[in-house]
DNA sequence: CTTGACCCTCCCGTGACGGGAACCTTTATG
DNA sequence: CATAAAGGTTCCCGTCACGGGAGGGTCAAG
């Protein structure tokens, strides 16, 4: 299976299916021609680093996760360790997010918005 | 005022107010001995920077509120759209990031997290 | 006079790819 | 059978906002 298939079964772009097979991800078999050549095991692996990824694992981490998950005896609590320590990451990042978007918020609301140079966004960023 | 003392007045490192002077958001003068010399004007727009960049604005947008910074003239609704279009950005950012937590904060939960090799983690990873 | 703390420029690396050039292979069509 | 389109390949540069470090000049203190 090509490439482009490969693509369309996963739904990672072929640019992406490239660049996990440069840092070692995944090794698809090469036909005659030169060609990439994905079997099933291949497009399964792909689709859980999609799946990770879109969950917001780094590729370290799928590294890690993808490691476990070809390991038939790894400890569950070694998986549950590396989604714990993402999901204190993914609080922390909402955490400062949510902070970010209340004063921004308190900003807009008492920017009038109009033709008059009189605003306190710019005194705000301006005075610290 | 030698670019460490500016670094200790705005908490900007060195380094980040080099990179500001290479994209052109401040121009600090030379002494004679080539050492970047920053006067009180420079010293409010690298805070001014510090301040943006800490609530999250883009280089972009900092290019573009200095400007306006700059001009007395502005429009308060020009930088304001500016703050509206960002605040909307981050609350894109975060309303992804709690769906990430609610699938992950479930995951974690129902696994057992022991020795044994059964995973719902994995599982969920591996099927989608 | 030397030491140490500054300063400078320049180049490489980050994370996770995307864009595009230059070139080869396969497939469909006239 | 020739050709054109659509696939494939490698390779290199660009992203964003800097950080690290090399290699070398400058300055103040002991």
């Amino acid at each position: 299976m090509n490439i482009k298939h490969a693509s369309g079964v996963t739904g990672l772009p072929a640019k992406t299916i490239r660049y996990y097979e440069d840092i070692g991800l995944v090794k698809p078999d090469r036909a005659d021609n030169g060609y990439r050549d994905f079997s099933d095991v291949h497009l399964h692996k792909l689709s859980f680093l999609a799946r990770a990824r879109d969950l917001g694992f780094s590729i370290s981490d799928c590294r890690d996760l993808l490691a476990l998950w070809e390991d038939q005896d790894r400890a569950s609590s070694d998986v549950r360790a590396i989604a714990k320590q993402h999901l204190t990451a993914i609080e922390a990042k909402i955490a400062g997010l949510q902070d970010m978007r209340a004063t921004l918020a308190d900003l807009v609301q008492t920017c009038a918005g109009n033709d008059r140079p009189d605003c306190p966004i710019i005194d705000r960023l301006r005075k610290g």
